[in-house]
DNA sequence: TGGACCAGTTCACGGAACTGAAACAAGGCG
DNA sequence: CGCCTTGTTTCAGTTCCGTGAACTGGTCCA
């Protein structure tokens, strides 16, 4: 992931579309401007005028807190899945279904695959697999993750492509 | 707890030492040091020469993450839940559930666990556990801390996601 | 092109299991 | 007595899960 850099306070709207992304962001920070106060991990400023070597390490350092919080989704030994910090509770067919995904996170999983994992003695309808499938995708969406449908073949889990709007939990 | 300002890299076994512990530190490199490699979350640094409010922002974010990453409640001696600089008493078995979610804090503690903590003979009645987990939530709501639920598996103790409006105590 | 068909989505419903919450009673202790 | 702690009962609310059914959009073929 890429860091972007950008002039602060000039390019305040920048970093509130770039806040609600999961782009890391430097703060080029003029040297009158007061220094900003930046509670996000993904975040970090230098006064200007600034060395390149500096401008560059914390660059670095932003790109490598990045890559280790870009974590795949686990479930832990209660049931609960975890993601970035957030977890949720899942219900025991959620759970099956979402440890297979998980399992195979950014991959396609059969729907046979699925069916096996959450009633090994064969699926109770046509439709149950669909309906929790449903209900596990709005479960997971306050963890910023989903599950796209490849027609045929299966289900896919992925990081969301649109953020979910906020809500609480951690 | 309070950020260590040490020089780099005249002090680097102190920051050895400093590493081990969860003491955040902002390291002062001097004018002509190159940028340090500082992959730690609570970890900074800053050039010298420097702007003493500069100092002051990157020793205050440093603060804040050390504040929202590491706070651990625990029950101290005299058998009172502590958290954040505030504190509440608990009864008997208030301190024997607490005391079991304290060790396993984040996590989720299952409900033999916690009955059995709470009364090793055998626990009164269904319900019990229930209105004491009831009664410790109400309990610790002053502290921001909160009680999941996990169905059918337990209970999970966690900073509250909505700090709660504040009540004096401390 | 039209229409049958299929895959998948979404909603609503009901029973079972689980949890929350209030209210009450009894006991301990200063 | 007044206050806290604890156990108990009871009722309401929530969650889980299978089920049926309506609906959408794509595929395939005559």
């Amino acid at each position: 992931m890429d860091v972007v850099l950008l002039r602060w306070p000039e390019e305040g709207e920048r970093l509130e579309a770039l806040r609600s992304s999961r782009i890391p962001r430097l703060l080029l920070v003029g040297p009158d401007e007061p220094p900003p106060h930046l509670p996000h991990a993904l975040e970090d400023w230098i006064r200007l005028p600034a060395a390149d070597r500096d401008v560059r390490a914390r660059v670095a350092a932003l790109e490598d807190r990045s890559e280790r919080t870009s974590a795949v989704p686990e479930i832990d030994d209660a049931g609960l899945l975890r993601f970035r910090g957030r977890w949720v509770a899942l219900s025991p067919v959620e759970q099956s279904l979402a440890g297979m995904m998980v399992g195979d996170y950014g991959k396609v999983v059969g729907r046979d695959s699925l069916a096996g994992a959450a009633w090994p003695t064969g699926i109770p309808t046509r439709n149950a697999l669909d309906v929790h499938v449903l209900r596990l995708r709005r479960r997971i969406a306050p963890l910023d993750l989903e599950i796209r449908t490849v027609r045929a073949r299966g289900y896919l889990l992925q990081e969301a492509s649109e953020p979910v709007p906020a809500s609480s939990n951690s």
